[in-house]
DNA sequence: GTCTGACAGGACTGTTTTGGTCTGATATAC
DNA sequence: GTATATCAGACCAAAACAGTCCTGTCAGAC
């Protein structure tokens, strides 16, 4: 249905917290090293405590998270805001974006000639991954984000379709 | 998981067939008028004729088809495949795209002003939504559609935004 | 007038995905 | 060394999706 899952919200509501917790100093006593607890979190935004540990732990399996065990520990992001793209988010929680299995299930689609809009539903894919990887945790915690926009009916520039390359494209739709 | 469904997929599959059918004449003999009916359609492209049936159903009650009974009957295309987006298609076949509930359903997000990520990811939305209205069935029937590109960062254009108005993004969630 | 081919629409079922819960492992503080 | 706070992984129920089946209705062919 073309919509994000809870998980995938939820999980950038605590990215978001985390982003902006290491940037500003709140009065919690982990603020100044950015880092938060699952339970902080949860009942910072009334989110169920389990289900945002589970998303917690599938971002730190995918590399945006570090995690801290034990008292006093916590989440923290692996990176700076600014490098960490809403593509990335959705795709450690909710595992691949595939516009249609038509691209990885070649035996799902009979013949590969007969299915005429495959080409181009890849080419919106490639778009839409574009778009959310083209948004940073940093611009997610601005006020002021702007909307993206497109130019539709221009070739790709290549600066921009680097940022999905092939491989992973092909990793996105294999996974 | 932010992917097409299935449905959504033939109906895209259909519309293009159709849309195709209406300009190149082919042997089929309701080709030159460009109609097709569902059974030419499911036996053309391996799709489950009642399952079809079903999505061409959805799409005629939408206003995206025009259907003909009786012998010789069939569908075809209530517009120019010009003015048919993509965006319509997915939207007659799956229902409303919302990429989370949080626009729509305010008593679900328990205060509006705890989720910090809301109008961010409105934003999200309405590039997708722009991305999809930007491309019509008869873009889906060339072969050389360009890949539609980013600018992130800039201010959106206003003849750009226009096509999904603010009253059409509303209706969106509450439908 | 009847028969056939086509659309229209509802009800039903199996499977996958999603949302949510429960129990166990681990590290730090005291 | 024990208690506590935290992460980690298995587990279950509800919903959505894909697909099927059946009945009804309409228009043209014979």
């Amino acid at each position: 249905m073309l919509k994000l899952t809870k998980k995938a919200d939820y999980g950038l509501i605590a990215l978001r917290h985390l982003a902006t917790v290491s940037t500003s100093r709140s009065k919690s006593r982990n603020s100044a090293s950015g880092t938060a607890s699952a339970k902080d979190i949860a009942e910072a935004y009334n989110i169920p405590l389990p289900l945002l540990s589970k998303v917690l732990q599938k971002l730190a399996k995918g590399g945006l998270l570090a995690s801290e065990q034990g008292t006093n520990g916590g989440y923290r992001l692996a990176r700076d805001a600014k490098h960490i793209s809403t593509l990335e988010v959705i795709r450690a929680i909710d595992g691949p974006i595939i516009l249609t299995k038509c691209f990885t299930e070649h035996p799902g689609c009979d013949q590969t000639a007969l299915c005429p809009v495959r080409e181009p539903l890849r080419k919106v894919h490639e778009g839409i991954l574009s778009l959310l990887s083209g948004i940073s945790l940093a611009d997610l915690a601005t006020d002021d984000m702007p909307v993206p926009t497109f130019v539709p009916g221009i070739r790709p520039m290549l600066s921009r379709i680097q940022l999905i390359s092939p491989s992973e494209a092909i990793s996105e739709t294999t996974r």
